[in-house]
DNA sequence: GCGACAG
DNA sequence: ATCTTGTCGC
């Protein structure tokens, strides 16, 4: 890989500088090998934000029984936190913990799904298209909110969307995926155009407002549930 | 210069 | 992201 891609304790106008050579290297159309594996990729923080937390889970595509998908593999990786959390940087802080997640992962997917922005971004390198370029594999952002671009008003049905655009151009689609909450900010990553992303997204949706791999994900890098079942042991 | 601002 | 109980609604 180039070694450009390996740098990571970068000051803040350094990082951006690279995020503009990088994201250079995107490549915005299909370049997708046949599916077999998705995975979904979130991260998480403990000790008050001083341990990183990622979390991947590996689903098997099985297109007949979608959107329940089996899940194959779960990984967390812990790493001290390098740095804070600063809008349009934040891939420099998570990435280096997803990595240590997908090097343990025993089966290379050939589609990833990321808690985050894809090229909806200010610089076109959100955490999807970032990391989408260290793995060298297809990549899908699926924001919870949004970071940059402008859209209208979304329809109230399921399945809706509408473009999310910025200086003139589509970076990604503002999604209905589940009806009378929020939509999702959807965007592709690497390897991927926007058609082919909402596709996926939508093969993958339940009945939840995100998409299995990534929802998987969050559950597993939040602490959530494991902080209730402490509270629940704790009180029996 | 004044806001906005993934997780 | 995280701290946190109950509570309103499908």
């Amino acid at each position: 890989m180039n070694s450009a891609l390996h740098e990571w304790n970068l000051a803040p106008q350094e990082a951006i500088a690279l995020q503009k050579e990088l994201a250079q290297r995107l490549e915005l159309t299909d370049r997708i090998d046949p599916v077999t594996h998705i995975a979904g990729m979130d991260i998480g923080f403990e000790d008050d934000g001083d341990t990183t937390r990622a979390a991947v889970v590996l689903l098997k595509w099985d297109p007949a029984t979608a959107p329940d998908l089996a899940v194959v593999e779960q990984i967390v990786h812990r790493e001290p936190t390098r740095m804070p959390y600063i809008p349009g940087l934040l891939s420099f802080r998570e990435i280096p913990a997803a990595l240590g997640a997908f090097k343990k992962l025993s089966t290379r997917p050939e589609l990833v799904m990321v808690d985050g922005q894809g090229i909806a971004h200010p610089r076109r390198l959100g955490i999807a298209a970032h990391l989408g370029l260290w793995l060298d594999l297809p990549t899908i952002g699926v924001a919870k909110s949004r970071l940059y671009g402008k859209h209208e008003e979304v329809g109230e049905r399921r399945g809706d969307w509408t473009a999310l655009t910025a200086r003139g151009e589509t970076i990604g689609a503002v999604l209905r995926s589940r009806e009378k909450v929020k939509p999702i900010f959807v965007s592709p990553g690497h390897r991927m155009s926007l058609e082919t992303s909402l596709s996926w997204v939508m093969q993958c949706l339940g009945r939840t407002k995100l998409p299995e791999p990534t929802r998987l994900a969050d559950r597993l890098a939040s602490r959530r549930v494991e902080k209730r079942r402490e509270r629940a042991t704790r009180t029996s």
